[in-house]
DNA sequence: GAGAATGAAAA
DNA sequence: TTTTCATTCTC
């Protein structure tokens, strides 16, 4: 991957003088280390894609676009005491300034007006989402596999028929399928599930609490009696009958 | 986003 | 035991 990334900035440096630099920063790295500070003779040597190349590195780490910031002052004899800091915008740019401590090094007072922002944000480039990153949708069970196999099938017979009709229609023909019909959707449904492990071996079901962003209303009583009507089910939900069952979202 | 079905999985 | 969420698509 970095050697990769080092190609992909085509610096003067070649990938291993990158990833030296790199690690001569990344010691100051702790796990909450927020902005890193690099020396002035060390930043004046950077081409753009160095910089670039590193601050993807420090990005990985804070999970978020940083830039480069400098605090600009020379002294009037000519010394060089310029700063150089990298990090998220938010910690040099809050309102008023704010003061930051590098790896319990001097404080420095960066404002807005006074910093100097040598490089603009270098934004998170769009790289393929980790395997971690991949939102994984649950497996499908052997009803809903069925309901896919047959939904444009019905819907084709009754083009005027909507889906709440579909699912009602399948749901009676489903309880009414031989146990091989079935049988037979629910070793398709176990075979999907084992090429889902296979392929993200830590894919575990985590369903949102009821109090996590939204809930769903509770299958309803009426629709769960219609249902029983005509074909019942192990209604595994205490049938109610409050009539208030229906969540706000 | 709800709803209509079923069922696996988590809490 | 209760809830979510997989599928589909209209309202």
């Amino acid at each position: 991957m970095s050697e990769e990334l080092a190609n992909h900035y085509r610096s003067i440096y070649s990938p291993s003088e990158l990833e030296e630099i790199w690690r001569t920063l990344e010691v100051q790295i702790h796990p909450f280390t927020q902005v890193i500070t690099l020396e002035d003779k060390v930043v004046r040597r950077l081409d753009e894609p160095a910089k670039r190349f590193l601050a993807h590195k420090f990005m990985s780490h804070v999970m978020q676009s940083v830039m480069f910031v400098c605090d600009g002052t020379s002294t009037p004899g000519g010394t060089n005491n310029k700063r150089w800091f990298l990090g998220p915008p938010k910690f040099f740019t809050a309102g008023g300034g704010m003061v930051i401590k590098v790896n319990g090094g001097d404080a420095f007072w960066a404002f807005p007006s006074e910093a100097r922002i040598q490089t603009a944000t270098v934004p998170m480039p769009i790289l393929p989402p980790t395997n971690s990153q991949v939102r994984v949708p649950r497996p499908p069970n052997a009803y809903i596999l069925y309901r896919k196999e047959r939904h444009t099938l019905v819907k084709s017979a009754n083009p005027d028929i909507t889906n709440n009709e579909i699912s009602q229609i399948l749901g009676r023909a489903w309880n009414m399928e031989s146990k091989e019909v079935r049988d037979h959707y629910k070793e398709m449904a176990e075979d999907v599930k084992r090429a889902l492990l296979e392929k993200h071996p830590d894919y575990q079901y985590r369903p949102r609490r009821p109090n996590e962003k939204r809930k769903r209303s509770r299958r309803s009583t009426r629709s769960r009696d219609d249902a029983n009507s005509h074909s019942p089910r192990n209604g595994n939900i205490a049938d109610t009958s409050t009539g208030d069952e229906m969540e706000a979202i």
